[in-house]
DNA sequence: TTTAAAATTTAGACAAAGCTAAAAAAATGC
DNA sequence: GCATTTTTTTAGCTTTGTCTAAATTTTAAA
């Protein structure tokens, strides 16, 4: 029922593992904690008497649905942090996440409840990951850079980092702004620049335009 | 220069023993940490190795200056979080220790600044604790209920609980306002009732009442 | 299909922090 | 001042989480 700040962080890093692996190896693992392989084996034969696990010696693991909801509520207070430190502490960005790593171990649920109320229950962390809810349920929606949007995906433009007048002039040419309905057509591998389509019309942007240009967009599809 | 999470406890309770109790047992450290006097004795050996105790075998402990200076750091962390919980979370003051003992030992110092601002640099804790500032540094001045002050002590009325309509007549009857400044002459043991002399009186209360006025006053002299 | 390389697990050790039981020192009582 | 009680320390064990080195299993290459 309750766990170490240690399984806590290997539940965690598996979860965030798995989303794009699939199953999750020994040695991957091991890299992303900064610790040995054989140091995940011992932790692995752990979580796997809890019942937190899908674990097949030689063969990788992946989290059950328990190791899964805990993974969620881990994932939910280091975001919900993230948020405090950006939003009411005026943290940059770029410094919560270390912080937060601390934080998220402090499990009560109450008091992240409370946390996320006062907080106004946002959707996303400062980095544009979602926030699961107060019963580990995460909305589909992702909010990526642009260049990051797979091609053909309907999104919609929902941040402008770089406030600077050179970039808003350029956006406001390009008609682009929050709120703006738009679809990738291509990338050009030369320059990575993209070609994107518009309600009226299809325009090309550079790939440091793109970079700064958030997006959300459904998750399955 | 970073310490284990048991060893901040160690520490803090060290500090807020010796206030009271001059030099520190080993007896009474296990039993406040709810630990064995064995454990306490190896804890010791630990922190005196480490140059933050005066340690002399059999005879007790007291903090070095380093240790001392810890161990406020520590209990600035726990004070802020708990005035965090009681005026931003909205908890009662009586949940807010527990939730205080883990996330004072998020050390960041950037971060617990960040807050104290966030906060507006609050100089008690919802116990009416003073909270160190970010130098260490502790206001002499502390809260206590009127039944604690002691005898012939110039105090001042900072916070009245209970609000009942009938404390409240009661005290606008014997002129008791915050602000009133009073020293208490007598305590009678009989009824625990207490004598106190004001600016141009002097009355008689009971302890129920005294124990629902709060007031200031000088720590030393 | 056999062999070499890579990945994973096992074996054995260690540091931190706790415990119980026994030994030692200090305090108390007569 | 000596004996008894209380307090504190020491000795030896346990659990958690880590490590290195060796053994084992899987995978890839020849
Ligand atoms: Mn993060
Ligand atoms: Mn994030
Ligand atoms: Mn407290
Ligand atoms: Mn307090």
């Amino acid at each position: 029922m309750n766990y170490t700040i240690s399984e806590e962080n290997y539940l965690k890093t598996i979860f965030l593992l798995q989303e794009t692996e699939g199953t999750v190896s020994t040695n991957t693992l091991a890299e992303k904690l900064q610790t040995k392989p054989a140091s995940v084996t011992d932790m692995m034969k752990k979580l796997d008497a809890k019942k937190l696990l899908n674990y097949k010696p030689y063969y990788g693991f992946t989290l059950s649905a328990e190791g899964k909801k805990i993974a969620l509520g881990i994932i939910r207070r280091h975001r919900l942090w993230e948020y405090f430190l950006c939003n009411k502490l005026n943290f940059g960005w770029e410094e919560v996440h270390l912080l937060a790593e601390e934080l998220e171990h402090v499990g009560n649920k109450k008091l992240v409840d409370r946390l996320d109320a006062f907080l106004g229950f946002p959707s996303y962390d400062p980095h544009g990951d979602p926030i699961p809810d107060s019963k580990g349920r995460v909305r589909n929606i992702r909010k990526i850079p642009l260049h990051q949007l797979p091609a053909l995906r309907p999104a919609e433009v929902c941040q402008v980092t770089n406030q600077s007048s050179e970039m808003l002039e350029l956006l406001h040419h390009k008609q682009i702004g929050i709120g703006t309905k738009l679809e990738i057509k291509k990338f050009f591998d030369f320059d990575h620049s993209l070609e994107i389509k518009m309600k009226n019309s299809t325009i090309t942007i550079s790939e440091q335009l793109a970079q700064n240009i958030f997006v959300t967009y459904e998750q399955d599809l």
